[in-house]
DNA sequence: GCCAACGTTGGC
DNA sequence: GCCAACGTTGGC
């Protein structure tokens, strides 16, 4: 099966791309909303694309890429009092909230802020840009992460 | 810092 | 099960 693309979005000043290039991979923890999380369990299957989003930023922009390298798994912070995600209506028998690893792939040698996508014809569908959108974790058309690679200069993918 | 948009919560 | 109140997100 041909593999899908996803979105997620990080506030810089929390969790950036630099130190995803440090930890090479790092359990995507934290996300409190069911749908992201849906998208998490369901959807996500190692080898999946991840364009790597920068929010609540100046600019707001895409950094680079990442890849799905390990499947849907409870995210520990909801067991953890001290993280600031802790969830005390979870249980470790029934854990509410799920996360995925994310491996690093490349960082963009071109920033693709979020005035360049949304210059794009071809991208006025994308899910980032519909008004009001809040998801963390989103998917992404075949055809907007070639584009969004192909903006931000990628050599890979 | 503002505020629109949206998700969640809780009273009824 | 409705919906008002509240909290959060995230661009500006």
């Amino acid at each position: 099966m041909a593999r899908n693309y996803w979105l997620v979005k990080t506030e810089p000043d929390c969790y950036n791309i630099d130190q995803l290039v440090r930890d090479k991979r790092t359990g995507w923890g934290g996300v409190r909303n069911y749908q992201a999380r849906n998208f998490m369990r369901d959807g996500m299957k190692v080898g999946d694309g991840v364009l790597f989003y920068h929010s609540s930023c100046e600019p707001p922009h895409v950094a680079g890429i990442a890849r799905v390298s390990k499947p849907a798994h409870p995210d520990p912070t909801q067991f953890d009092p001290k993280d600031d995600h802790y969830d005390p209506k979870s249980q470790k028998d029934d854990p509410q909230w799920m996360q995925v690893e994310l491996e690093f792939v490349e960082k963009f040698a071109d920033p693709v802020s979020l005035d360049e996508l949304r210059s794009e014809p071809a991208l006025a569908k994308m899910r980032l840009l519909q008004r009001g959108n809040r998801l963390s974790v989103m998917p992404v058309e075949a055809s907007e992460w070639e584009l969004v690679l192909k903006l931000g200069g990628a050599k890979k993918g």
